[in-house]
DNA sequence: GGCAACTATTGACGTGGGTCAAGCGCCGCG
DNA sequence: CGCGGCGCTTGACCCACGTCAATAGTTGCC
């Protein structure tokens, strides 16, 4: 494992208090390991052997059931995933797999469940951690539940545009049809949400999305910080 | 506060091997509440004060967006709510209210925050309550975007059921249009959605459900414990 | 009792969004 | 270069579901 690894490892809020030598407890097991795109990763139903970290790289979170599928998280770096499920030796309740070449950290499930054990700071990282997680997913609850399609998509560039330093654009980095899962519908009706868009000011061109009225489509977009913000 | 309410939170998990003298801490400055039916607790984007405990009675969390507003919990003693946003000093994301008479215990969330600082079986309930939650989200949200309405009514009725002891019928103590709002649906769609049902013997009258052909519910439910089930 | 207010159901209707099929563009490969 | 495959878009269609309105049933209150 890379020292620039370790580096990026400590600045996670999950580790960063963490004692060099629980650090090390965590690592030394550790592998480190390099996946083409559209590796499957984890699969739903499976017990958790690791706490996944993404070092690079872009992983997506995805569900299925009689027949149907759909998207839950699309991750970037740096994060972990599948906590809960390591942390309760439960059955994932989704599967994972790389959208672009990535970079993973596997965690042995044991050495983390141990060391929360030991380690107060750990402890109340990882109470911090799945606070914020249990917020998010309410929020994307509370989206599904409360907003229509093209509400969905215009929130989610909202978002999307912020996080690029808000340049007014939007490049995927992933098909279409993924980030029509996440929102909760088809590729077909992602097409026309982003037809409909067009009034407000939302250029398409491929897998670039030109925000050209902000003001606009935060008009019609009405986010809440109780429903977008990270935390 | 009664010496029963005091054995009742030592049943909880979360509570079950914290040390009496952290358990002082928290129930000293505590309030025990009684309050009528439809009576609002906790609004969604206030600060949280205090950590709620359900002792008797009935309680939805429910949240609004955009002149829209959708159920997201019924609750039922004993449970806490709004760990969350108690943890993280955050405002709340959902809004509380009495369905039935309630008896509510009000810990004040700053002790609560203290406390598992000091006390480390504390800390790791907490993880681990933490992490079950954010797993009964994740389950809510697949329900949501994996299943139609009658299926998910189908599911809530299975498990209704199985909590009253499977006597083959489900009797709500609450409005339907409340559960109609928990399915994500309106109460129109659960009517029709419950006449649907009695093809495969369920029979509706009034808020007392029968179910006259288990298995054939269960053929048509397709219920998961990767969506359905308690953890 | 009787009225008012509210809940639940039912029917009619409209819309959002899923499905199916065709066409287009892009890319890789023979 | 041409072919096949895949992703995306578009149109046509249909179904699920939300909306609106009318009605019946229930509860509570004077």
């Amino acid at each position: 494992m890379r020292e620039t690894d370790l580096k990026t490892l400590q600045g996670l809020q999950l580790f960063k208090k963490m004692s060099a030598r629980q650090l090390m407890r965590l690592t030394q097991p550790a592998s480190l390991q390099r996946y083409p795109q559209n590796t499957h990763l984890v699969t739903e139903g499976d017990r958790p052997d690791f706490l996944h970290v993404l070092l690079e790289g872009c992983v997506e979170l995805f569900a299925s059931h009689n027949g149907r599928q759909t998207t839950t998280d699309i991750l970037r770096p740096t994060t972990t995933f599948i906590l809960a499920a390591v942390i309760l030796d439960q059955p994932y309740l989704k599967s994972a797999k790389t959208l672009l070449e990535s970079r993973v950290l596997l965690l042995p499930a044991e050495a983390v469940r141990g060391v929360f054990r030991e380690d107060p700071d750990f402890a109340y990282a990882t109470i911090a951690e799945l606070a914020q997680r249990y917020r998010s997913v309410t929020k994307l609850l509370k989206d599904q539940k409360l907003r229509s399609t093209p509400e969905r998509l215009a929130n989610w560039l909202l978002k999307a545009a912020s996080v690029n330093g808000n340049t007014g654009s939007v490049t995927l980095d992933f098909e279409k049809k993924t980030l029509a899962s996440l929102l909760g519908t088809t590729p077909e009706n992602l097409s026309r949400a982003l037809a409909q868009l067009e009034q407000i000011g939302v250029r398409t061109s491929g897998r670039t999305i030109a925000i050209t009225d902000l003001n606009g489509l935060r008009d019609y977009a009405k986010p809440s910080p109780l429903i977008d913000d990270g935390i």
